[in-house]
DNA sequence: GGTAAATCAATACGCTTGTACGGTCATGCC
DNA sequence: GGCATGACCGTACAAGCGTATTGATTTACC
């Protein structure tokens, strides 16, 4: 296996260090944008050397494609857990994880503002796009996946085109996310339009 | 007045020139993002000179204020003429104004991408969120103002709350632009969701 | 104990950046 | 005609940037 596995000697704590320096460079970008980012920042929070941190990313760009992978992560784990909880029925797991798309706490605000630097960039750096596209599609097919299930346990009506219906409620809970985030809504209120509209899906007759 | 307005003489063309050294900093954060913006680079892609911007924009920051407010006036102005045709139906001009958030052209595409340019950078700088936000409420007003309107005609049911539903639409649309502009979808498809939307809202009971 | 790899630290390089400054020429006004 | 102002241009500068390089120290293994 590669040396990134290894647990003990030289070399065992590669990741771990790494994962150390992205926990910088993600709190950086939380606080003063991805733009503002420089390597020697990064070194100064993470408190190592500059030298240090190109020890551990060949590049800047390295470092910043680890660093989505390891936020995309984090937000996949999530979602794990709230599929986990077998006992809950499909429609309750389906709203559990769009809420998290809504920052109701700081920690969720800070990853939807970290999320969102790394979309507009992503705009024009297509290496990074395809990274963010990949825990968009898994998440997607979470949602179609649940609504599906929804439909089976006669939660919701079997009319509704699961998938149409999974982008549609991606895109609403994105939206109000995106409002929270600029403090144009406060969370509760968002939360409220999000499950206004998953009763109505429910109750339409079609 | 101020000199601004003048429309002969010595600074009669300056606001021309701004808004010209304005649409090249527009093509730049297009192509390159809003981070790969020099004054240099302005000044090339405005066939001018680098002291020409530093004539017309005290700082790089006031250029990026001007332009933002330059590019909502364009969106505003198309909003305008949305609600000025007064034949069409409050919910047919609703469902315009909504599928302007959804890029279907290159021009539309191009907007949203600098507009989401400006979204994160206003994440860590207050005053372009200032200025955004002006623009985000106007739109957000007049979606409420043309539920109501709707309502009165009949074309949506009297039970809905205007804010609520305002806030909803805007959301989704904007979600659905955003996921469109990734390129997770197509245009044709997130004007579906969209108009699928507007249809159950309208038959909805309550 | 020796060798090789990992783990840093320190420094330097070339480049780009925003801004400042000085100068030139044209224009408008008295 | 003089004088202020607008409209530039060219250049210079200090700061910060990503990256490369070199060297020292530690660690693991034979």
């Amino acid at each position: 296996m590669s040396k990134g596995s290894r647990t003990r000697g030289l070399g065992a704590r590669h990741e771990e260090r790494r994962r150390q320096i992205a926990e910088a460079l993600l709190a950086i970008i939380d606080l003063h944008g991805l733009d503002a980012v420089s390597l020697r920042d990064v070194a100064a929070r993470a408190e190592v050397s500059l030298g240090a941190v190109q020890h551990y990313f060949r590049s800047k760009d390295e470092m910043l494609l680890f660093a989505l992978d390891y936020i995309s992560e984090r937000g996949t784990e999530r979602v794990r857990r709230s599929l986990g909880q077998g006992e809950q029925p499909p429609r309750a797991v389906l709203r559990d994880i769009l809420a998290e798309l809504v920052p109701a706490d700081d920690q969720r605000r800070a990853e939807l503002r970290i999320a969102t630097a790394f979309t507009a960039r992503s705009l024009v750096s297509p290496k990074l796009a395809d990274h963010l596209r990949a825990g968009y599609d898994s998440l997607y097919d979470v949602l179609v996946l649940l609504i599906r299930h929804a439909q089976e346990a006669d939660e919701m009506p079997a009319g509704l085109d699961p998938e149409r219906t999974a982008a549609a409620l991606f895109a609403l809970a994105e939206g109000l996310g995106m409002q929270v985030l600029i403090g144009h809504r406060n969370p509760r209120t968002a939360l409220a339009i999000l499950d206004e509209h998953l009763d109505r899906l429910s109750t339409t007759a079609s």
